[in-house]
DNA sequence: GACCAGGCACATC
DNA sequence: GATGTGCATGGT
């Protein structure tokens, strides 16, 4: 197995960029908007995502933009409507009871520890926010992450399905690697560089979501250049 | 109908 | 530690 290195992850990354450019995530209004949407994607399409995050929007109850008065004000309100209000209005993301119940945990504590303040989670060194994340019920890595990058602005690189996917098909990672090699490999190799963590994460889901679905379909994929000689 | 989607927790072995 | 299953809507 060639070792990867930080010249061919950088390789895959201009690749996919020059394919697509600049995915612009994570696809919101406001990091509320973001937290809200990184629970209700959990093994759901995005199109069902955002339907409910329609349904919270026609109720008022996603800031219009990022002021953070307008965000903790939203929060406090999401926070206040509790498990059952909120599940009717996520109900087209689907399993809306458990996210109804994952969304209000990460609500609950987001108010209780840091008043629903973006800001004032700056005193918190990431491993120690990323460890706080995980121990509420419903988050697990991915989600985590996700909320660390694209809401917390800290450097996190996010692994999802098809990261794990494209990682092993290439040859990148032994088979049984699993979530905190893939993670290991990426935050190694790469520059700890916020904005391309983001997008890089954003470009894998898009050669995911175009080339992985079924399962030999690599024609046209900007990253088949890069696939070893005996595709597994 | 079956199968999947930007996971996670839990049971069981 | 590894594997299997429920959660649930909406699209293909």
């Amino acid at each position: 197995m060639p070792r990867p290195t930080q010249k061919i992850l950088l390789a895959y990354y201009r690749a996919m960029h020059n394919r697509w450019g600049n995915q612009h995530w994570w696809p919101a209004q406001s990091r509320t908007e973001i937290m809200v949407g990184a629970i209700l994607t959990q093994n759901t399409s995005w199109r069902n995502v955002e339907k409910a995050l329609a349904n919270l929007k026609s109720a008022n109850l996603l800031p219009p933009n990022r002021q953070p008065h307008a965000e903790s004000n939203s929060i406090r309100t999401l926070h206040a409507l509790g498990v059952a209000r909120l599940a009717t209005l996520i109900r087209p993301a689907g399993t809306y009871r458990i996210k109804a119940r994952r969304l209000w945990n990460l609500l609950d504590w987001f108010v209780t520890h840091y008043d629903a303040s973006f800001a004032r989670t700056r005193r918190t060194p990431t491993p120690n926010l990323r460890a706080a994340l995980l121990a509420l019920h419903g988050i697990g890595p991915e989600t985590a992450d996700a909320l660390l990058l694209y809401a917390f602005h800290r450097p996190a690189f996010v692994i999802d399905t098809y990261t794990l996917r494209i990682f092993h098909r290439h040859h990148l990672l032994p088979p049984a690697a699993a979530y905190n090699d893939a993670q290991a490999l990426a935050q190694r190799l790469l520059p700890a560089d916020i904005p391309l963590w983001n997008d890089y994460h954003a470009q894998l889901v898009q050669v995911g979501k175009t080339f992985c679905r079924t399962h030999p379909h690599c024609a046209g994929c900007p990253l088949q250049k890069f696939l070893p000689q005996t595709p597994s």
